[in-house]
RNA sequence: CGGGGCGUAGCUUAGCCUGGUAGAGCGUCUGGUUUGGGACCAGAAGGUCGCAGGUUCAAAUCCUGUCGCCCCGACCA
């Protein structure tokens, strides 16, 4: 159906709303896509929708090709789920409670857990759907998704769709019978991502992620390059290797590496007041950083364990996952004192100095610490550090890792060149999960040999919203969006300059009965407005074809075509339009 | 949750410091003139100045509290 811009609803604004930051949340507001209702809540307008619902199709279609079925879950899931789940305690801050007014107020239920929470992801409901469906080796492999609205309680809801409380995600969940099945089930969600990101005119780069809280055995994260990304991508242009900057690993520490004669006895000396890694550098210390030790001490599971890296580097915490502690987080002072005989700033793990060693669950540090000759390092009584440490005499290290955050420029771990880092958003995570949760849910089958079996699962995330903003972001100039074909909310836009010029009108009716014919989505400017009122709001809203219908041209017996994303305007004889237009629709998917 | 900032008409905002009639631009409505890149003229509607207390003869303005929003950090698609 052609749509008559004047019966249609598309409020343009001249001026963007003043808590839009980026270009393309205000995109989406001035183009008359979204409206907001509350912090990273939004309502989807009409043409808005219109883009929505194409990229999901487009998900769908690439989904359903890879095999994998849709299905519909419920959003509200009975806490009990989440409850007998792997990760209650870590997922249940970012969920919305639900509860029952009506049977809270008649005192039934004095819980001070909610009867429901709002999903945030399925897999605490797939798992167990599965259990109860699937026995046999014969049924698998199966992988289930849904297109659907998701829940988060973001601690910052920010940039309009990119990251809000409500989104729209493709969630899919795969169940293998063994661990190669699981991994050709990856494989093909790997590829239908690439797939489906391009056909959204996407350029994404797949990087080697970090598995989070989700769990699993390794990941990829689609992520598309932006300055106003949340996330930083390491990668080498010469290899193609790409890591999340959580994960990313450089070859800055060779392997051959010798570790350095201490110059003499470890030696402690008086630094009041000096706390930082900063305040050491400078005189009348002057020990450059990456000569100093930093120990972190952190609590995982309960217990407390130390990391210690170069003074120079940051500890990119994503890391510390490897370390098999389901949950961590950064000791606080109160914690660490007793054990450690000083409060941070003056901490270190020479042997000998730590308080109460047996309080700790294990030393762990950086390999590039070994770099460290004959360095500085806290020496566990405020105001006091010591000298000549060196690694392999003086520390008690359980186990050396990689637990550093990569820097721009240091050495790619294959090719040597320079690593390169850039901004990006993540719109799409795949995870090979492992087992996780069908031990959880109990989740087996029994195989040819009649042996039950634990399925092996992998879970595939797409943010389809998000994909919609950052195809904007990706997608624009100074005067509006530009729409990839396959995901405009219209495809060719046909300016009727003198609607009240029966001719005029008549000749733009046919031109856009010939574009929907020849398989586009088309909007007709049917309104009383000026051309320059027109033209704004046709380069805003982004249509990539536009046919201009107007007295002047019709005078000269010609119409204009023009595509959003290049300069040229084409004079087209009347007579030769219609068949240019069908011509313009049919070879536009493959611009 | 910590740090910073902002709440005045549908949107952008001035006024707040130094208390005294709430102002503009865009948008909307009416009439007219216009009509190929956000027109012009004339007129009109639209505000509990986020909310609640307090100080004061008098509060958009000062004080306290509260709510909401935005930005910076940790989490995520």
């Amino acid at each position: 159906m052609i749509k008559l811009w004047s019966q249609f609803f598309i409020p343009t604004l001249k001026e963007s709303p003043a808590d839009a930051e980026i270009i393309s949340h205000k995109l989406l507001l001035r183009a008359g896509l979204v409206r907001k209702l509350g912090g990273g809540l939004y309502t989807y307008l009409p043409l808005g929708l219109r883009s929505l619902q194409k990229i999901t199709q487009l998900c769908r279609e690439e989904m359903d090709a890879a095999g994998a079925l849709e299905l519909w879950m419920p959003h509200l899931h009975p806490v009990e789920f989440w409850q007998e789940g792997p990760r209650w305690t870590a997922a249940r801050e970012i969920m919305y409670r639900a509860d029952s007014a009506g049977q809270q107020s008649a005192g039934r239920r004095p819980s001070p857990e909610p009867e429901f929470v709002l999903g945030p992801t399925h897999e605490e409901i797939i798992t167990p759907l599965v259990k109860s469906e699937i026995t046999s080796y014969r049924d698998l492999p199966k992988n289930f998704y849904q297109i659907a609205t998701k829940f988060r309680n973001e601690i910052r809801p920010r940039y309009g769709l990119m990251r809000a409380r409500e989104f729209v995600m493709k969630d899919a969940y795969s169940f293998d019978a063994d661990d190669a099945g699981a991994t050709r089930s990856y494989r093909a969600m790997e590829a239908a991502y690439t797939k489906f990101f391009a056909r959204c005119g996407l350029k994404t780069i797949s990087v080697e992620a970090d598995t989070g809280v989700m769990g699993g055995s390794f990941s990829h994260e689609f992520m598309v390059p932006a300055e106003v990304g949340d996330d930083d991508v390491v990668f080498c242009e010469e290899c193609g290797y790409a890591a999340n900057r959580q994960k990313a690993v450089s070859g800055l520490v060779p392997a051959d590496l010798k570790d350095a004669a201490p110059t003499g006895a470890v030696e402690e000396f008086p630094t009041p007041g000096i706390v930082t890694i900063a305040a050491l550098e400078a005189a009348p210390y002057s020990v450059p950083a990456d000569q100093q030790f930093k120990t972190l001490l952190y609590v995982g599971d309960g217990k407390l364990f130390a990391v210690v890296l170069r003074g120079c580097d940051d500890l990119a915490e994503a890391k510390l996952g490897a370390l098999g502690f389901n949950l961590f987080r950064p000791a606080t002072p109160e914690e660490i004192i007793p054990i450690m005989g000083a409060r941070p700033g003056s901490l270190g793990v020479v042997r000998g100095t730590i308080k109460n060693p047996g309080a700790l669950a294990g030393i762990f540090a950086d390999h590039a610490v070994r770099l460290i000759g004959n360095g500085v390092t806290g020496a566990n009584r405020d105001g006091q550090h010591l000298r000549n440490v060196n690694v392999a005499r003086d520390l008690a290290i359980t186990k050396f890792d990689d637990f550093r955050s990569v820097r721009e420029g240091e050495p790619c771990p294959k090719t040597g060149r320079p690593l390169r880092i850039c901004r990006a958003i993540e719109v799409g995570h795949v995870f090979k999960l492992g087992t996780k949760y069908s031990e959880k849910f109990g989740a087996v089958y029994t195989d040819d040999q009649k042996q039950s079996r634990f399925m092996i699962m992998g879970c595939y995330g797409i943010g389809i919203s998000r994909t919609l903003q950052a195809v904007i972001e990706q997608c624009h100039d100074a005067d509006g969006i530009a729409w990839p074909w396959n995901v405009a909310p219209f495809q060719v836009l046909v300016v009727l300059l003198d609607p009240m010029v029966p001719a005029a009108a008549e000749v733009a009716r046919k031109l856009a009965a010939a574009a929907e014919a020849a398989g586009a989505d088309v909007l007709l400017d049917d309104r009383n407005e000026r051309p320059g009122v027109k033209f704004k709001d046709a380069d805003l809203i982004g249509v990539p074809l536009r046919i201009t219908v107007g007295g002047r041209g019709l005078k000269e017996g010609i119409v204009e075509m023009k595509w959003r994303t290049e300069k040229d305007v084409a004079k087209v004889p009347l007579a030769e339009a219609e068949a240019r237009v069908r011509a313009a629709v049919a070879g536009a998917p493959a611009r």
